[in-house]
DNA sequence: CATTTTTCTGCAAATGTTTGCGGAAATGTT
DNA sequence: AACATTTCCGCAAACATTTGCAGAAAAATG
């Protein structure tokens, strides 16, 4: 069968050359309207439709972005991609989607992925232990425009699209300082992860100011640690009267074990979190938290990665302002 | 610069012809183990990788999937996109993600979108009011393989992977019977969407036996809607002790209501609810629900995509089988 | 030494599109 | 009529890869 139109197919039918063709669709003022007509004409009866490979090939390009993240069914990077995703088509690029696991090794393999693909810019939340630096590196050497989000790396060497993390965790710790607490477990995530470390050296900052206040800091894995761990708070005599849960994994773990204790929210025990305010909304009361906003940085990423598309930018550090939800559990 | 390697220019640095250096690299007999030495060794050094562009040329394939779903920051289909990524990498294809945003509209502007990029497939969750059947045929007859998940059109015409829904509804409404309720308020979706009427006529048909058993059927579009229903039905008169929701979206609407008011879950009214677990298992009591897992469903959908990668198969219609979890909800 | 066989390599075409350059035909100017 | 200009179109190369075919050189056989 003629299968699909090409421009040969078509200058055969029309006994004109593949150029002519070509231009005729383009309306290159060299072809003359007559012509154009009949070539358009075939064309839509054909239902031509550029091979991308062979734009592909000869443009150098895609218009295609890959996109790592350590896993998509997560509430924040859900958000983040569907952002993304919106944006990138309005300006007629898409995404294809990699997750590494948060296993390293994943992460370099989609990375190579990437390359294989030959995408005209990377989006990447990096994975804990990540040694794509390097790669990166040579990446972006290479002309392909990265930019990092959320977990970024140290350095200057990229264009960064973050949460203002520092920021939030100040605001958070302001926030509990006008509560009038006395003992403060503030729980956090992974203690290696950069995220964490600056969350909660801004915490800390605060706090250790307030000489009224007592605070004892945490870290857990996920969700049913911070289950165990509020567990033990709550039945030791440490017994705070606040929780400052650092994501939304630690919220629920919390909230599970202070649903089955007789303690009132926020009579006998406060609550603050930092979350997109999914959970928070879900949960009963509803939890104030400091919102983080992965459509918000989806928004901010990709709009970075279209500049780039433009012209060569020096990296540039992009922080997303933060705001605190008020809900009833403070 | 020499910015990327190709065949060519490892070709002249070696004074070999450009075939010589691809066959070389694909170890092809005609080559000597000398000249396949010399130019391995120095594609390394200049990290030659094929281009992809070429190949896909070349190939007239993109091992390229695909994806199209009406929102990806969505419970059930991040899960779907996420167990579907996985399998497709694991046989060396990716996965390009579009949303339709419950737009026909640009449900079909996707679909151009996958013909444009060529896609080797493709997979779609259908929009309400969708019109993209025709397109759907041409792009089977043209030999990209469709694979319809969650949201199906009713024709056989092309491969659905489908929650069990009628299996699903029988075994809530089955449940709902062993618990001696009297006044059962049944929460569903979009009325014009197909997994509603299946679910609804399902779940009917084995309530309209339950003579001792009044059932009232409600629709709501969304979460708010849900909420707001759940309020009418408390407050006024038919005040019902049992309420089955639909999905987890109904499910957090009739909860907010609920822990407003003062009826005990589940002495006072007993929920229900299809889900994939998540939210049930982070409200309080922890909700029963029905199991609808996006991840069992995403590994399906991308087993049966990879068969229509080796074979032209009839379409057939998969169904996930369904399962009760309990929870502390009846 | 002549012929056959084996071993190795290169030519050229094909995939589809774009574009600089040149050239033919038609029209306009003296 | 001779020349210049405009209008319209095609050739061919380029992008990178693969592969059937042919052919040269070397080795083996008679």
């Amino acid at each position: 069968m003629g299968q699909t139109a090409t421009l040969k197919k078509i200058s055969a039918q029309l006994n004109l050359s593949i150029s002519t063709v070509s231009r005729a669709l383009k309306n290159h003022p060299d072809i003359s309207d007559k012509t154009k007509r009949k070539v358009k004409e075939l064309a839509a009866l054909m239902e031509y439709e550029p091979n991308s490979y062979a734009i592909n090939l000869r443009t150098n390009k895609s218009r295609v972005f890959g996109l790592i993240v350590p896993d998509i069914s997560n509430m924040f990077y859900d958000s983040f991609i569907s952002a993304a995703e919106k944006d990138a088509r309005k300006s007629g690029y898409s995404l294809m989607i990699l997750q590494s696991g948060d296993d390293p090794l994943q992460e370099a393999e989609n990375l190579k992925l990437c390359k294989h693909y030959r995408v005209d810019g990377i989006l990447i939340s990096m994975a804990p232990n990540s040694y794509a630096h390097e790669l990166l590196i040579k990446y972006r050497d290479n002309g392909i425009p990265v930019v990092c989000f959320d977990k970024t790396p140290v350095s200057g060497d990229f264009d960064t699209v973050c949460i203002a993390d520092e920021e939030a965790a100040t605001l958070a710790a302001h926030t509990i300082t006008r509560y009038n607490r006395k003992k403060v477990l503030a729980i956090f995530g992974n203690e290696e992860l950069s995220i964490t470390k600056k969350r909660r050296d801004a915490f800390l900052k605060v706090m250790e100011k307030e000489k009224k206040i007592a605070t004892e800091i945490r870290y857990c894995a996920n969700s049913a640690e911070a289950r165990e761990l509020t567990q033990q708070a709550i039945t030791k005599t440490s017994n705070p009267d606040h929780i400052f849960c650092m994501s939304d994994e630690i919220l629920i773990g919390v909230m599970k074990t202070l649903k089955r204790s007789k303690l009132a929210i926020p009579g006998d025990i406060s609550i603050l979190s930092m979350s997109n305010g999914f959970i928070p909304g879900l949960l009963n009361p509803e939890i104030t938290y400091i919102e983080t906003s992965g459509y918000e940085l989806g928004h901010l990423a990709m709009k970075r990665m279209l500049e780039n598309m433009d012209e060569q930018n020096p990296p540039k550090a992009i922080v997303l302002p933060c705001r605190l939800v008020e809900g009833e559990s403070m």
